[in-house]
DNA sequence: TACCAGGTCCTCG
DNA sequence: CGAGGACATGGT
């Protein structure tokens, strides 16, 4: 299995990379212990990284956490938030994008504790996003995210996978060009996904580590000096 | 200098 | 729908 062999080249990758205060970047801890906090900025780098370099995405994030902006209310009130994260590139969408995922984030945290549900009555209900049981609002909430304009199915997916641990498998651009090599292709990026949740356990730590691996791959496989290596890792 | 990077939206046929 | 363009910075 594919998998397998690129975790054992790679090793595990931890996603998604959290942006650590101390020593002011991106570190990988896994998603195991998020705080509300970082979910929230796992899901701002998500919409940083949008057909942006890591790196870039990175450095929007170390700008805004020292401006103390990594909070949903802080980037719904800033001003200046194009141009903190101007690193990332397309600054001016993404702080539009920015601004309406944060006061959606911030809207259902009011209806979640207008509608009287306990902060903390069991894990589940504590994340920001659901409203009830687990199962329903997964697809809910992945409906609700692609709604919001500057949201679409990866940004939704990594979210949703990355912040809030569902098991969701997300498509990106390294991902086709993974099935691509092996001479599978589809039209829509449902189609992708439905083709690795049907043939994979469903499991959100499988495909955590999955597409972290992939990536990882991808990113080798990109330069063209490091291509043949990264063909050798799969065959 | 050209092309790419962990996409998404809008417009036009 | 599907193709084509706009959005923008930083690395190689």
């Amino acid at each position: 299995m594919i998998y397998k062999k690129m975790l054992g080249h790679f090793g595990p990758q931890d996603w998604w990379p959290i942006f650590d205060v101390k020593s002011g970047k991106c570190e990988y801890r896994g998603c195991e212990n998020y705080s509300d906090r970082d979910r929230f900025e796992v899901c701002v780098g998500a919409i940083l990284t949008q057909n942006t370099a890591w790196k870039n995405a990175e450095r929007a994030l170390a700008n805004l956490s020292a401006a103390g902006c990594l909070s949903p209310r802080k980037v719904c009130l800033a001003r200046n938030l194009a141009k903190l994260i101007k690193p990332a590139g397309y600054y001016n969408q993404k702080a539009k994008k920015l601004k309406i995922f944060a006061k959606y984030w911030l809207d259902k945290s009011l209806l979640r504790l207008a509608s009287g549900t306990p902060f903390k009555k069991g894990r589940k209900q504590n994340l920001p996003l659901c409203k009830r049981g687990m199962r329903g609002d997964f697809l809910e909430n992945r409906a609700e995210l692609l709604f919001l304009w500057g949201i679409g199915p990866e940004t939704a997916d990594s979210m949703l996978l990355y912040a809030f641990n569902r098991p969701v498998f997300v498509i990106d651009a390294y991902t086709k060009r993974l099935c691509k090599y092996y001479g599978i292709e589809f039209k829509t990026y449902d189609e992708y996904r439905k083709f690795f949740e049907s043939r994979l356990p469903r499991s959100a730590k499988l495909y955590n580590e999955f597409h972290a691996l992939i990536v990882a791959w991808g990113k080798m496989h990109g330069g063209k000096q490091n291509r043949a290596a990264a063909a050798k890792i799969i065959n």
